[in-house]
DNA sequence: AATGGTATGAATGTATACAATTATACCCAA
DNA sequence: TTGGGTATAATTGTATACATTCATACCATT
């Protein structure tokens, strides 16, 4: 009887609604809104070329988020990401990550398991190559594939939303020495959730965590973050 | 030059804006709105006494929440919340709120913790006396100061949002024969950062998440959120 | 010159009007 | 009766108009 009733779920997922809440989005993350900036809703409207209601809804979702502020009947305002909050970031998906391999240890399918290790070979390939910007999109993916592999919308969702948050230093990192070092990694992974070892899988994803933090530390990458006051 | 730009970040935080995404939220969290109901704007925004432009603000935030789902030019559909989630939720919550005890032994306040022992002997009163509204009332506290005392905006933000979602889950539990036993695990994390142990803090606020959930499971607590299909 | 108050402008908050899309009902034909 | 197509109604998407709030500048007073 009710057969019908959201069945279409990925219809339009990114197609015109939630436009303008992405390309704000991809603004305050690449640095094209500055830290404390005023973001005005007809500045941007006219930019998109869109009236104030829907940078309006966006503007509400970007502060859900976490990436402005909106102070009432004054404004909105750019929340960078503080050096703080990176680390934190990492720390937490330190855990996270390692219960996502766990999970993916027992929920993973035959399609994500072979998907997984073409994204490690391909991910060598490249990395003996040196392209730099394929090793970035590699490692996005198998991420994701981890990700999704688990079996839990809630932990997915988060990891996703975590893993776009740190992106700009990411794709630094990775432009490093540190990619080899982190393909590596994502394959002993790989083979833990492969040979079925949850706990192997799960303290592998977590050190990769930490490992990828002492990384940007040490090699002071993310200091595109450095925070100026406050 | 720049001391007066966002001073005043506490004005009207929940004063105005913010009320009818709050109530909302509400009446989906305590079951008003049932499972894949549809949400239509102008219903609510009679209801709630406004237009439909702050009503369409706040489904765009319940949507990033998770809480409904919006289909384009469709309408906006309550997601409920699904045995499952409640699960992942526990689970994930017991590593953070580790980490979290783990940082709030190293960054507690004094006055945190005052207050924090404060709630506990609250608490075993109220115990004591049978007094249940009180007892949720205090678990909820003793959480928030644990969060708050953890000194990351990132962990505090994340870990309120989920003690929220399980939110009538958790008022049913306490309400059974755990919230003294309850009780006393929260006392064994107090203790634990008291003592400047923060192995033990982490290790028991693990295990206090898996002891909530575990009770959940064998008292059927968490059945409202059955899945009756899917 | 410094202070305080008012006026003005600019931005946000909200309501409403209009456009586009979707669902429903009805009719007609096979 | 069934199937399809069109018309209509209802709902969402967007733009705009109006209301309110806040910041700035100017002016008057001391």
């Amino acid at each position: 009887m009710e057969s019908n009733e959201l069945k279409q779920e990925e219809i339009d997922k990114y197609s015109l609604r939630g436009r303008v809440f992405h390309k704000i989005r991809e603004d305050i993350l690449s640095g094209k809104y500055k830290d404390h900036e005023e973001l005005k809703e007809v500045a941007i409207g006219n930019e998109l070329g869109v009236s104030r209601t829907p940078v309006r809804e966006a503007f509400r979702q970007l502060e859900l988020e976490g990436l402005i502020q909106i102070i009432p009947n004054r404004g909105a305002y750019v929340t960078g990401i503080k050096a703080k909050d990176v680390k934190d970031i990492y720390m937490i998906r330190s855990k996270l990550e390692g219960l996502c391999a766990r999970w993916a240890t027992e929920h993973i399918t035959q399609e994500q398991m072979e998907e997984m290790e073409e994204n490690i070979y391909l991910a060598e390939f490249h990395a003996s190559k040196g392209h730099m910007d394929q090793i970035a999109e590699l490692d996005n993916r198998f991420h994701n594939i981890l990700y999704e592999s688990c079996d839990s919308k809630m932990l997915e969702h988060l990891l996703k939303d975590f893993h776009q948050y740190v992106w700009r230093v990411r794709q630094k990192t990775l432009a490093s020495a540190r990619g080899p070092v982190s393909n590596h990694e994502h394959r002993g992974i790989m083979e833990a959730i492969k040979a079925h070892d949850a706990d192997q899988a799960e303290k592998l994803a977590n050190q990769h965590m930490i490992n990828a933090y002492d990384n940007m530390v040490k090699n002071g990458l993310y200091d595109i973050y450095k925070d100026e006051e406050e």
